[in-house]
DNA sequence: AAACTTTTAAACAGGG
DNA sequence: GCCCTGTTTAAAAGTT
């Protein structure tokens, strides 16, 4: 017999989450409602007896009148969605003027003559342009490197092997960093706000207007973007050395981001935020100088304000880059970059790894990225405060919060975590209102798999899906172990913990519930126990999204992040290997799906053995690998073995069944 | 600020 | 006695 003491915690349903929804990358207060600018507008033709001045003058007034009708379009398409796509030719007026006004009319003439609306306006649809522009050339790099591979590859088909399998690796490394560049740029522009461009605003110039600008715009146009990162120089001085098979291909964020672990003390990522983006990096590790200022400048993204020397940009950055609502999200933003960058990391090691044991060029080191990654994670378990990721982000953006956070720091590991000790944050979020556990994993499998990541859920969502992914639903105790190591690097350590944990959950949660067996005793999960203690409440995406950039953790930041980027209409999520357009959108799918009928609960259905929402949960058939009955006996350990390994085959199984959305090859 | 949730730690008991 | 499983309690931290 057995006393099913059902410990019955109060059950209240908790209270729902409004959406506050202050996106982050918001760094304008908005604000400033500005009177309209009352110029008269120009009129007649420009003589050809002009003088330069009155030229000037001329041509000030037309962008002006430009402006204007911009501005109206504006109004227009914001309130009539339905018009986005069909605008007139005075939309694309002002494409050619906004490319050049800059170069007849100076920013502060435009200053005067444009009301802050205005010029918003005007700005945004020049970065439209130059995000399109960008794209474009992208795009053309990139072809030209898939056509000089394909022409590679043929070429290889007679020739020996040796070097064709060189000439191939080089050419992907070229892709490859060739997409990293693009992603960067992306991020880049983020970061300095142009993604903070109104997604109805920012697509309406985008869609109509004109590619008109030249090459050269164009090459100008990226040195700038370019200037403030050293991925190209990196690229150039490190070549194609396939030997270092971590951090070549992603160099420029490897080598920068998982070394430093000892300047992570900086509060808020702030390390990470520079590291990655200058090449003056030895510069920066001078004594005396100031990670944030290099060159004479002031490297806060998106600031670059010239300063003399230390002292007055140390004056700089305490006022123009204070702990206030701007900087903080423009901090947040950096997080976004970061962890994007190193889960980006993590897949293209993955890839190359698999690249490079494919073409036999070395023997495949079982997990060569968990070392950088590490940093993310290595959080081991030293408590509570280890593993949280920077979510809410930095308290005080001042260098004395870091290392005040690790409150119970256990044993060792400094560092790592501190980094993520940013923001003493759960990490349950992305669990609970962005991504689908199941989809969330489905599209981090590889990823929590090999690196020593703590996966953003709460251990009842963790044995709810370990408990759901198996045919029969219902694991016992042992096997629920197993589920955890093998799926997570980071549930291979510090067992005790939490495997406690696992233990304190079962029983403390009535979603779980003990079923007495033959064999024992399985643990089955009921399902209608377990929506209970979740609020369907989701508003819309404005939580998603913040709750995406606040709450993405780890892996979940990737589905989150590029939800998140391609919600803001962002024109180059459509690089192909980053995110395929199809992912993209796909993403948005997860995340609305998400939003509105949270997946999860869809399989809560009255029905008994219910099954379950094919998207989610039909792949158990192919978790065979977990004999529903063999229990702690010899399986479980080779298990363990065979999927640190081989870690790609039954993964790309799960993962495609699991989404159609899938970011990782 | 209070209530609630989650995590972690730990004590304890029963069974093999 | 040891280990595993399972139940509880408690505290801390984070969320709503």
């Amino acid at each position: 017999m057995m006393v099913e003491s059902a410990s019955e915690t109060i059950r209240s349903t908790p209270s729902s989450q409004n959406g506050v929804g202050s996106l982050a990358n918001q760094p304008d207060g908005g604000g400033g409602g500005g009177g309209g600018g009352r110029e008269g507008a120009a009129s007649g033709e420009p003589n050809g007896e002009m003088s330069p001045v009155e030229l000037l003058h001329f041509q000030q007034q037309q962008a002006l009148q430009v402006a204007r009708q911009f501005l109206l379009q504006q109004a227009t398409g914001l309130s009539s969605p339905g018009g986005n796509d069909a605008k007139q030719p005075a939309v694309q007026v002002p494409v050619s003027v906004a490319m050049m006004s800059p170069q007849m009319i100076t920013p502060q003439q435009m200053q005067q003559i444009l009301s802050p609306p205005q010029l918003q306006a005007l700005l945004q649809q020049q970065q439209a342009i130059m995000l399109q522009q960008l794209q474009e050339y992208y795009k053309k790099q990139q072809e030209q490197l898939h056509l000089q591979l394909l022409t590679q590859q043929q070429a290889g088909k007679q020739q020996p092997k040796e070097p064709l399998g060189n000439k191939q690796l080089a050419f992907q490394q070229q892709l490859l960093q060739m997409q990293q560049l693009q992603q960067q740029h992306l991020l880049n522009l983020q970061r300095q706000g142009l993604v903070s461009l109104q997604p109805g605003q920012g697509t309406v110039p985008l869609q109509t207007l004109p590619q008109a600008v030249c090459p050269s715009d164009l090459q100008q146009l990226w040195k700038e973007v370019t200037a403030t990162q050293p991925v190209e120089d990196s690229i150039k001085q490190e070549g194609l050395d396939l030997t270092t098979n971590t951090s070549n291909s992603t160099s420029f964020s490897a080598a920068k981001v998982s070394p430093p672990i000892s300047h992570h003390s900086l509060p808020n990522g702030q390390s990470a935020m520079h590291t990655p983006r200058r090449d003056s990096s030895s510069h920066e590790d001078n004594p005396g100088s100031h990670p944030l200022y290099g060159h004479g400048e002031c490297k806060w993204p998106g600031c670059e304000t010239l300063c003399e020397d230390l002292g007055q940009f140390v004056k700089h950055l305490n006022t123009e880059h204070a702990l206030d609502d701007r900087s903080t999200a423009q901090c947040r933003v950096q997080m976004q970059v970061v962890q994007q960058l190193e889960i980006q990391l993590a897949k293209e090691s993955e890839r190359l790894q698999a690249m490079m044991a494919h073409l036999h060029m070395r023997p495949s080191e079982p997990k060569p990225f968990s070392q950088p990654l590490n940093l993310v994670s290595s959080a081991t378990l030293s408590k509570s405060t280890s593993d949280t990721f920077p979510d809410g982000l930095p308290h005080p953006p001042t260098s004395a919060t870091a290392p005040i956070t690790p409150l119970r720091q256990g044993p060792s590991v400094i560092s790592s975590s501190t980094l993520h000790n940013v923001g003493p944050i759960r990490r349950r979020n992305s669990e609970k209102f962005c991504t689908p556990i199941s989809s969330e994993l489905a599209q981090n499998h590889e990823f929590y798999k090999n690196a020593d990541v703590r996966p953003p859920f709460t251990y009842a969502s963790l044995i709810r899906q370990a408990i759901l992914e198996t045919p029969d639903r219902q694991l016992t105790l042992n096997e629920i172990y197993n589920w955890f190591t093998r799926m997570f690097a980071y549930f291979r350590r510090n067992t005790a913990t939490w495997k406690n944990a696992v233990r304190h959950n079962l029983s403390l949660h009535k979603c779980f519930v003990r079923v007495e067996n033959v064999k024992g005793a399985v643990w089955t999960v009921d399902e209608h126990e377990y929506q209970k203690r979740r609020p369907p409440k989701m508003t819309g995406s404005p939580t998603l999204v913040k709750n995406m950039i606040s709450g993405l953790g780890y892996g979940a930041l990737n589905a989150s992040y590029q939800a998140a980027l391609a919600e803001s209409n962002f024109p180059l999520l459509n690089s192909p290997t980053m995110i395929n357009t199809s992912s993209a959108s796909g993403m948005l799918h997860v995340g609305h799906d998400d939003v509105s009928s949270t997946v999860e609960q869809v399989n809560s259905n009255g029905s008994n053995s219910p099954r379950l929402s094919p998207q989610q949960y039909s792949h158990p058939v192919h978790v065979k690998e977990e004999p529903a009955e063999a229990e702690d006996d010899s399986r479980p350990v080779s298990l363990m073995a065979t999927t640190n390994q081989n870690v790609t085959i039954p993964d790309d199984r799960d993962l495609e069944e699991e989404l159609p959305v899938e970011d990782l090859s």
